[in-house]
DNA sequence: TCTGGGGTCCTAGGACCC
DNA sequence: TCTGGGGTCCTAGGACCC
């Protein structure tokens, strides 16, 4: 102990965005700057809610996911622009792109927000003054504000980024906490929603430091091991690391859409996998992924979300293959019922090169003229379903885990 | 005239294997 | 023949975030 050398605190930024695509389009067209602006669905397609807006529109009591006839009674003179994703991604990236020429720990968590790691970055002066070059930066080549939180770990970092906009920089010490954040309501608290602010609301927990001081095993009783992470977190305590792979480790891929009506019609729902399917399929493609796990999900009129998944034998990727298996879940679970959103996912999804092809009977379709056997197995499967005739040969099973 | 679309992580029960 | 416990996989749903 007497040897060891003190231990060097990190340093995390957060860079946040500040109204991310509204600032993307005022930067596009500067005639937009200092007027209310949101980027926003069509309202005539029931997707018309408010995605992000300027700060001049908030002003006018407009946030995010407001329906755009409510936002456009509050702000009359509101101007309302379509969401162009591709700008948005190119900004991101010239966005990312500038922050690494400072360090390469630079993590992404989303497409306006990141965090990067500056513990070991040569600088003349302190943290503050390298937080504000890249602050000065980003305003001045691409023309976009951003807030910069400074802090010892992530959470905290993100907790200062959110605490000033737009064109903040905060910083928050670990010996602040006490002061800054635990006087707070939980609701304030990253990771805390309104299910959560209410679960320990019952609990009499109701600020920051409520949560900081409640015993752990009161906790893990009534939240289980999520109340202990969210104590850590109440006490600024969080050693996860800036990782700047976890960008390129996606889990799935998915689409979704909100039907213009409330549709019963199988065959209509049918057409509307299949576009999805192709959708799915196509960003699978640019991404050269496969995944072996298919999930539909299906929003009832009243907002009820039902979800059938099955996990099959190897991993696939086409239109073809999604869309046969999304409509087999499909007919196996719809009940008729009128259906507001449908949804189409890919998920343990691994790069397209990992997957070798399988040798023998997954392939019959390929194979089935030269092999009889695989012809054989190719009629009971299209009996009895794809992936449930396995190795050994056994009919289908009755139930357990398949492959 | 309510409420988009992209994700991640966690939980809980049952099946299955050892 | 009865008993059991640990570990993993699978599925459905919930909570949360941007």
């Amino acid at each position: 102990m007497i040897e060891s050398k003190p231990k060097k605190g990190r340093i995390i930024f957060h860079i946040d965005m500040n109204s991310f695509f509204a600032s993307v389009e005022q930067a596009h067209d500067p005639s937009l700057k200092g007027k209310p602006v949101a980027v926003a669905g069509n309202p005539k397609e029931r997707k018309g809610i408010v995605v992000t807006c300027s700060y001049e529109a908030r002003a006018h009591g407009v946030y995010t996911t407001m329906p755009v006839w409510e936002a456009r009674r509050k702000c009359p003179e509101l101007i309302v622009i379509p969401p162009d994703h591709n700008r948005y991604r190119d900004a991101s990236d010239a966005m990312f792109s500038l922050l690494r020429t400072y360090t390469e720990l630079v993590e992404p968590v989303s497409i306006d927000e990141g965090y990067l790691d500056v513990s070991d970055v040569e600088w003349p002066g302190n943290a503050v003054g390298l937080s504000e070059e890249m602050q000065r930066r980003i305003l001045t080549e691409l023309d976009l504000p951003c807030s910069i939180g400074i802090a010892p770990n992530k959470f905290l970092a993100k907790t200062a980024s959110d605490m000033k906009k737009p064109m903040g920089i905060t910083i928050l010490r670990k010996r602040d906490v006490p002061s800054v954040l635990w006087p707070l309501p939980v609701i304030e608290m990253h990771g805390i929603g309104k299910s959560t602010e209410e679960k320990l609301q019952s609990l009499k927990i109701r600020t920051i430091g409520d949560l900081a001081a409640a015993p752990e095993g009161f906790l893990k009783e009534n939240l289980g091991k999520r109340g202990l992470h969210l104590k850590r977190r109440a006490n600024g305590i969080d050693s996860r690391p800036v990782d700047p792979e976890s960008v390129h480790e996606r889990k799935s891929v998915g689409g979704s859409v909100t039907l213009p009506v409330d549709e019963t019609d199988p065959a209509e729902l049918k057409k509307t996998l299949r576009k999805l399917s192709e959708k799915v399929a196509l960003r699978l493609d640019r991404r050269e992924l496969a995944g072996d796990l298919v999930t539909i999900q299906i929003r009832d009129a009243d907002w009820v979300n039902h979800s059938r998944s099955r996990t099959l034998t190897n991993a696939i990727h086409t239109a073809d293959a999604i869309c046969r298996e999304a409509e087999l879940l499909f007919d196996r679970h719809y009940g008729g019922q009128p259906v507001r959103l449908l949804g189409v996912t890919i998920g343990r999804v691994i790069d397209r090169s990992e997957t070798t092809e399988q040798l023998s009977i997954f392939n019959y379709e390929k194979h089935a003229k030269e092999e009889p056997v695989l012809k054989m197995i190719g009629e009971l499967e299209s009996k009895f379903g794809k992936g449930t005739v396995t190795k050994g040969f056994s009919g289908p099973k009755s139930g357990g885990r398949q492959g």
